[in-house]
DNA sequence: AATGACATGATGGTCAGACCACCAAAGTCA
DNA sequence: TGACTTTGGTGGTCTGACCATCATGTCATT
């Protein structure tokens, strides 16, 4: 007599798997629109309150984009996907700030390399453009932040690997989230410091555009590492002062 | 007149923003059970339904765990949180395995360097056994993937950084999924290449036990682009022969 | 007293139906 | 023609009911 695993799992992953096979065998692409709720629900023949459960969570994790009132649609860019559990993470575990930092240094400097090799006119004029307008608000040192986000992620684009590009955006835009004031005030209190930044960027910038892809991954090795350090000189400041 | 922000944003978000700030101030560990949906809804002021889509979507991203008839809770490790986004997006991109080599090879970098400033004794002891299994399987040229696969997670977990651990994690997962049975054909059907992979390996453990950081990533990076190489090599013949 | 079967209460899982909110496109009017 | 209104489709929220599962307490049997 044959033991029957007896049925054990929830509706709402029976019904993720389904639309899972569903986009995977329908050829659904990026952009592309779903059943409505009603027609769905009919389809697995669950209730629209389970299928919108399942719905939700794909919605929250970035995989699709419910719009009110239009649809259901498969996101273009699911790059975002892993932002909301990355963020969590962070949330409840302390002192992570190093770990995303590391992982960050070991995205950019594959990106670097990829990005010296990969480049077309488009990534360097891109780039150097952004090296330019970085050079004309040097003296202000405003929009430095910006421009530094701008700089890294367009180096990610001309990288032509749109995983690690993703990636690299997720992880900056945490970073960002959790240094945003931290950042602003040491960057913009420093102009010793900016002024150094930017020689940074412009070496590995015309190491990309000589197609140098050695020297711009230790360029940029050093360049993170000294970041990394002035982030943790001003903690350490900030601390004595509050603490 | 002030002009007021028309409520906008979805209940749901709402409710995760909460979830969140209750967890944050609460101070609640991993594993502390969270009040029922009852008292959440009524906490909220939401109705049941779209506390639990919300509830729904954070289980899903392996924030929260849900047991029925017991509670709910707070996981403890949610570091697989981003599995499940990334192992989405691979699926829904094909002709991704370059793209996910080359973020593989970026995190297998910075993680030997890591482990070779951080590894303990431990550390040391486990990877010189993997690495001692491979010198004793190699006659037979078994067991390599996964020992192979050891190798790599061992380097990854004395890194030290859980996330990088993770990452490290789900990306062989998924380069594992796609290259199972291609490897396993390419590594057993080439005894020269097996030696000489072994070899890569010793010199990256003896790197890693003298701690000599910019030594093993080298190592490593010339080990994963020959790696790569014989690949692409193994992949062209197969064409050859099937198409 | 120890053990196992059973009843109970708490809690999450599913459902149906109603109504609200938003959007786009067709229709309407100046 | 152009701006406004209407309307149909769609997702968003709510209520209340009932089902499923688990932990715990209860009680008869041994």
């Amino acid at each position: 007599m044959e033991i029957k695993p007896i049925k054990s799992r929830r509706t709402k992953e029976i019904i993720l798997d389904q639309i899972k096979q569903f986009m995977l065998e329908g050829q659904l692409n990026s952009g592309d629109k779903l059943p409505t709720e009603m027609e769905l629900s009919n389809m697995f023949q669950v209730s629209r309150t389970s299928l919108r459960e399942a719905l939700s969570a794909l919605s929250l994790t970035g995989i699709l984009e419910i719009r009110h009132g239009e649809g259901i649609f498969i996101k273009q860019s699911p790059s975002n996907a892993i932002i909301e559990p990355l963020s969590f993470i962070m949330l409840m575990e302390k002192n992570q700030l190093q770990n995303i930092l590391e992982v960050r240094k070991a995205l950019e400097m594959e990106a670097v390399d990829l990005a010296s090799q990969r480049r077309n006119d488009e990534d360097i004029e891109a780039i150097g453009k952004i090296v330019e307008k970085m050079e004309k608000d040097l003296p202000e040192a405003k929009n430095s932040i910006q421009h530094d986000l701008a700089f890294h992620l367009a180096i990610a684009k001309a990288s032509k690997n749109p995983l690690l590009d993703r990636l690299m955006n997720t992880v900056q835009d945490i970073v960002g989230q959790t240094l945003h004031v931290t950042r602003a005030l040491w960057m913009s209190g420093n102009s010793g410091t900016t002024q150094r930044l930017f020689e940074e960027h412009k070496f590995i910038y015309i190491s990309i555009v000589n197609q140098e892809s050695q020297l711009a991954r230790s360029l940029m090795y050093s360049h993170l590492v000294k970041v990394e350090q002035e982030r943790k000189k001003y903690e350490e400041n900030q601390k004595k002062l509050y603490v």
